[in-house]
DNA sequence: CTGACCGCC
DNA sequence: GGCGGTCAG
């Protein structure tokens, strides 16, 4: 009696239940596909390498890890104004990066050094997927900043530039330490304590393709963000790198060279 | 002041 | 998880 009862709950529901599966499918599916197909052509192929450097990429940067400062040369990526606007949340899990087999910075080495593990590649650009988020949380992906600078002016150009890729659609994004001899360090593994960083973003697409980058002090600033504004062409003279010489030809030459303050908004 | 991000312990 | 710094609105 029991089971025939059952039998005819599950028979009358039948259609509710199937609707149900169905409903919870392209649920799924559209969560899937909002959080993880957002795989993307890395903005640049193999760079000139120095000694002591390995370029590597994950699904969400590629970047140019540095042996002797321990910590990354440079990182970029493309954002997007889809990932700009994703959803998943910090995970704050800082993890060695399994890629670098020379072995990256260590909990220990930031642990009370009173510098923060600032993201060269922030947590927020990197919300469209799980795996993206994990992957910006890798020592490789971390450099010591003081706590005035990274919760500060820097953090308040990384807000600046999610702003541009989603009012932009996309933008391609360089940042990284300005490397030297003989800096300071932190932990057994002495990690270099950079005494600037820099941030290039390039909008190139169609006809009125632009660039801009900027470059700080390891310190807090209450000036506004202009003011450390410069040319990209000025920013590869400052750190010898040649950041775009593989896209060299699709991007106008006042890309590099000029700077427009008012362009970017 | 609150919320968003950046962190620390 | 609780707490604090910094900034925008």
């Amino acid at each position: 009696m029991r089971k025939l009862t059952l039998k005819m709950h599950f028979n009358y529901n039948k259609p509710v239940f199937t609707f149900l599966v169905v409903l919870a499918f392209f649920v799924s599916y559209g969560f899937f596909y909002k959080t993880t197909n957002s795989a993307k052509a890395l903005p640049l192929e193999t760079p000139r390498l120095q000694e002591g450097e390995t370029y590597l990429h994950h699904l969400a940067y590629g970047f140019v890890y540095n042996e002797t400062h321990e910590q990354a040369k440079w990182i970029a990526y493309c954002l997007t104004k889809k990932e700009a606007s994703g959803i998943i949340e910090r995970s704050d899990n800082f993890e060695e990066d399994p890629l670098v087999k020379s072995g990256t910075a260590t909990d220990g080495d930031y642990a009370k050094s009173g510098y923060d593990r600032g993201h060269l590649a922030p947590a927020a650009d990197m919300r469209w997927s799980i795996q993206s988020m994990e992957e910006s949380f890798y020592y490789s992906n971390m450099s010591p900043q003081l706590p005035a600078f990274n919760r500060g002016i820097w953090k308040k150009l990384e807000e600046k530039v999610r702003d541009w890729a989603v009012a932009l659609d996309s933008i391609l994004i360089v940042t990284g330490p300005i490397l030297s001899p003989n800096l300071p360090t932190i932990g057994a593994n002495k990690v270099s304590i950079p005494a600037y960083y820099f941030k290039a973003v390039v909008d190139f697409k169609g006809p009125k393709s632009k660039g801009i980058a900027f470059v700080f002090p390891n310190q807090g600033s209450k000036l506004p963000l202009m003011e450390f504004a410069i040319s990209i062409n000025e920013l590869e003279k400052l750190t010898n790198i040649d950041f775009f010489y593989q896209i060299e030809d699709k991007l106008e030459s006042t890309v590099e060279s000029t700077v427009c303050k008012t362009c970017w908004p």
